[in-house]
DNA sequence: ATTTTATATATCGAACTGATACTATGCATC
DNA sequence: GATGCATAGTATCAGTTCGATATATAAAAT
C-alpha cells in the first residue's frame, strides 16, 4: 500500500484545498485554469479523489443543503490530510511527463499533404496563444494573492510555451516539400 | 464508433510499422528512445494494441519459432492499416499534454523546507540533461535516416528542454527563503 | 419561447500506467 | 558454481485516469 510520494489528483486536490475549503466544482475551476496547462483533470477523477479523501479521514465533507440543486459538499483539509500532503512532497525526483499527439503526427509528416501539415502547425501555434492569454489572465486576477511556487510554476508555463511557438515558427518550413524542392533548385 | 482521428498507442505502433515490419519488442525500443520524450508507452500498451491491429486486418503477424524461447511475432502492416494510418493524421487539432508532478509539487513549495526544494529542482535539471544526451544520442546514429518530421520532432524536445532548464536556474532563487530574506534585508 | 451558460454532483467504459510474471541465454562477479 | 544482472521476448493485471454523458435547476441571452 503505497500511500506517500505520488503527486496524483487527489494529493493535488489536498494541496488546493490548504487554500481553503471548496467543493468539487471548485476545484475543477482550479484544474481549468490555473492548473490546466500541466495538470488537467476532470469530474471523473475529482469526485472519486475527494469521496476516497473523505473516507480516509484527509478531509472533511461540509453538506450545504440548497433548493431544488444538489446539495453543495464543501470540503475542509484536516491534520491528517496536512500531514499526508507535506510526506507527498517528500519526493525529490516528481515526474514531468509529455503526452503529444502532435508531435506524433508529426513524425509521420512525410505521408500527409502539405495543406494538412500546415493546418496541424496552425492550431498549434492557436493553441500556444490560448495558453498564454489564460495564464497571463490568471496571473493579473490572483497573482497578488500567490505564493512563489505559483508565480515561478505559471512563469515556467509561458516560458515553455513561447519556447514551443518559437521552434514552431522557425522549423515549421523543413516539414514541407515546398522546402525540400527550394533547396533542390536552389 | 470512432475509427479515425486519435493518435494513440495502436495508431503510433501502426506509424511505427511503416518504417519496417517489427516485433513488440523493438517497438518498445522506439518508444523508449526516439519518442520517449513525448509518447511514452509500456509492454501494457503496446501487446493488446498490436493484437487488436492484427484483428482489425491493420497488420500481419508472422510467428518465428525460436528453440527455447517464445515465438518472436513480426508485425508488417497492411493497405487497410495505411489507410487507416492516413485517415488517424488527418486530425488537424493533435493535442500536447503536459502532466507535471513537479510543477504540482512546485505550487506547493511554500509548505516545504528550503533543502528539499532544492533537491526537487536539481533532480528535474538532471532529468533535462538525460533526455538531453538520449536525443543527442539517437540524433547521431539514426538522423541520416530520418524523414523531416522525425527531425523535426527530435528539434521540437531539444528546445523544449533547453527552454526548461534555463527557466529553472534562472528561477529558481525566487523558491526559497533564501531570496525571500535577501529581498527583505538587501 | 428556446437556447445557452452557470451551478453542482455523479457515473461508466475505454484507455493507459507501472509493475510483475514467465522463459531462456550469456556475461560478470563473488 | 552460484548469484545477480543484461538482453531478448511475450504477456497480463490492478489501479488510475480520460472523455463523454446523465441529472437537475435557474438565470440570462437570443
Amino acid at each position: 500500500m503505497e500511500t506517500s510520494g505520488t503527486m496524483d489528483v487527489r494529493t493535488v486536490c489536498l494541496g488546493m484545498l490548504t487554500d481553503g475549503a471548496a467543493s468539487g466544482y471548485d476545484l475543477k475551476k482550479h484544474f481549468e485554469s490555473t492548473f490546466a496547462h500541466f495538470f488537467a483533470a476532470g469530474y471523473g477523477s475529482i469526485y472519486p479523489a475527494l469521496s476516497s479523501l473523505c473516507e480516509q479521514g484527509m478531509v472533511n465533507c461540509e453538506c450545504i443543503p440548497q433548493d431544488g440543486k444538489p446539495d453543495r459538499k464543501v470540503y475542509h483539509i484536516t491534520a491528517e490530510g496536512r500531514t499526508f500532503l507535506l510526506k507527498a512532497l517528500e519526493n525529490p525526483t516528481p515526474c514531468h511527463k509529455v503526452r503529444s499527439e502532435f508531435l506524433a503526427t508529426m513524425c509521420f509528416a512525410h505521408l500527409m499533404p502539405d495543406a494538412q501539415i500546415e493546418k496541424v502547425l496552425d492550431s498549434r501555434l492557436e493553441d500556444c496563444a490560448y495558453y498564454t492569454k489564460m495564464i497571463s489572465e490568471v496571473e493579473a486576477s490572483c497573482m497578488q494573492d500567490w505564493p512563489p511556487g505559483k508565480r515561478f510554476v505559471a512563469g515556467f508555463g509561458k516560458a515553455m510555451i513561447e519556447a514551443m511557438k518559437t521552434y514552431v515558427e522557425e522549423n515549421r518550413h523543413l516539414l514541407t516539400e515546398e522546402s525540400a524542392s527550394k533547396s533542390a533548385t536552389g
